[in-house]
DNA sequence: CTCCTAATCAGGAATTATTCTTATTCGAGG
DNA sequence: CCTCGAATAAGAATAATTCCTGATTAGGAG
């Protein structure tokens, strides 16, 4: 099982700071534009392979949020999220889901790894105004 | 509140037929290769553009399943979907999840409207062998 | 410290799914 | 039949992401 050898490059550290310094859920080009104040030579593509490395590490989180932009998350703890339908931001949900039930099995010929609970809704900002950006 | 009108073309009655005589959960060129084969001229963008007006109207589903392609339903009861991680192919599941708690709503100050949940796991046929496609 | 090499990079082209544009055609109400 | 807005075919455009290439570099071996 020879794992890759992954190194830790000055690009590869930068991005990690980034996404987990942040508290929102960014997409991978608003990484981009913020890793690219500190490294103004950076291509998105670089950024690209050092989020989905980041991922399959586990040391940060790949949202597969329905929708078109992919977000990542830096808090890899288990927490849901919701998703504005009107803007695309993500909020955090903390709570707890009962695990998936074999009963559940029973009735599928799939064999059930986990599930995800995506919750849709408006966020603050666009509950004021007729979002008009 | 004036609705839009809509006539009913031949490309969309096929296009709604199709959808409706699949028990499978197809995407838009799946659709497209079948519509095909009954309207050698059809267009891709029509495909398309007739695929969102019938779930518009309620008749067939949309899935926003996380992932690549989009995929049509064209069984609009109530039900849940189960995802391969590995191929990609959903199935369907007629049993009860944990319904949405008024709990989670008030962890969030998003206005909440709607709830997916999405269950992952491996089919039948990836189970089987080391996914060699 | 220096060498070596696989891993990584920057830059840009390619891919993929979907939406949009335009000139033409057509469904269906009057 | 006539009319006209809705719908169509064909293909260009967009957007997100992945892939390609030749140059660079991290970090272990010596």
């Amino acid at each position: 099982m020879a794992e890759k050898q992954h190194r830790m490059t000055r690009q590869r550290q930068i991005i990690l700071e980034t996404v987990k310094g942040l508290k929102t859920h960014p997409t991978a080009d608003e990484i981009f534009g913020l890793v690219r104040k500190r490294l103004p030579r950076i291509s998105l593509g670089t950024v690209y392979r050092n989020l989905d490395i980041l991922t399959e590490q586990g040391i940060i989180r790949k949202l597969d949020t329905a929708g078109q932009q992919k977000r990542f998350d830096g808090d890899v703890s288990p927490h849901y999220h919701v998703k504005c339908v009107k803007c695309g931001k993500i909020d955090d949900l903390y709570f707890e889901l009962p695990q998936p039930s074999s009963e559940w099995s029973e009735k599928t010929s799939f064999q059930i790894l986990e599930y995800n609970v995506e919750l849709l809704g408006i966020c603050p900002q666009c509950q004021k105004g007729p979002s008009h950006h």
